[in-house]
DNA sequence: GTCATTTATCATGC
DNA sequence: GCATGATAAATGAC
C-alpha cells in the first residue's frame, strides 16, 4: 500500500533535540508566569540569561504554557 | 557536578488506563484507510470521540501517537496494516 | 499572537 | 521488557 506523509522534498535541516529544562528553570519560568501571563521583551531577556536559555526558548515556553492553561 | 534533577510533580493528567479493543479498533479502522493523510478534520475527531467514547484530545494523542510510530517503524505495523486493510473497504472520500 | 503538529520523554500497563 | 497514552520542547501555518 501507500505511505503517508508526503516527503519534505527539499533538505529538512536538523530541527533542535527537545531538552526537558530543569527543576530550577522551570520554577523560575512558572513564577514569573504567575505574574504575568504574557512576558515583556525585557524580562524575556533577562529570564533567559537567568536560565541558560535562548530568547526565543522562553518565548516558546510561554506559548507553550498559555496553551496549558486553557485546556 | 550539576546534576539535572527532573523529579515529576504528581501529576494526575498523567495515569494512562489503555483503550478498549473496540475503540482501538475504530481509531485503526481510520487510520489505515486514510494511509494516505491521516489527519482526521475536527468533525471527524468528535465523531470518532464519541464513537470511541473518548475525549476529542484523547483522539487527537492517539493519531500523533500513531502517525509518528508508523512513520518511525513501517515494517512493524505492517501486518496490522494489511490486517485493517482487508477489513476496511477503502471509501476515502476527502 | 493562537494552535495543530512533530518529536522525544515520561509514566504506566501488562 | 516493550506497548501505549499523556505531556513537554520545538516547529510552522496563519
Amino acid at each position: 500500500h501507500l505511505t503517508p506523509f508526503l516527503p519534505p522534498a527539499g533538505a529538512p535541516r536538523a530541527r533542535k533535540k527537545r531538552c526537558p529544562y530543569s527543576k530550577f528553570q522551570i520554577r523560575e519560568l512558572e513564577r514569573e508566569f504567575f505574574f504575568n501571563v504574557y512576558i515583556s521583551r525585557e524580562q524575556r531577556l533577562r529570564l533567559a540569561r537567568l536560565l541558560q536559555l535562548s530568547d526565543r526558548q522562553v518565548k516558546i515556553w510561554f506559548q507553550n504554557r498559555r496553551m496549558k492553561e486553557k485546556k | 557536578a550539576v546534576m539535572i534533577l527532573r523529579s515529576r510533580f504528581l501529576d494526575a493528567r498523567r495515569k494512562r488506563r489503555n483503550f478498549n479493543k473496540q475503540a482501538t479498533e475504530i481509531l485503526n479502522e481510520y487510520f489505515y484507510s486514510h494511509l494516505s493523510n491521516p489527519y482526521p478534520s475536527e468533525e471527524a475527531k468528535e465523531e470518532l470521540a464519541k464513537k470511541c467514547g473518548i475525549t476529542v484530545s484523547q483522539v487527537s494523542n492517539w493519531f500523533g501517537n500513531k502517525r509518528i510510530r508508523y512513520k518511525k517503524n513501517i515494517g512493524k505495523f505492517q501486518e496490522e496494516a494489511n490486517i485493517y486493510a482487508a477489513k476496511t473497504a477503502v471509501t476515502a472520500t476527502n
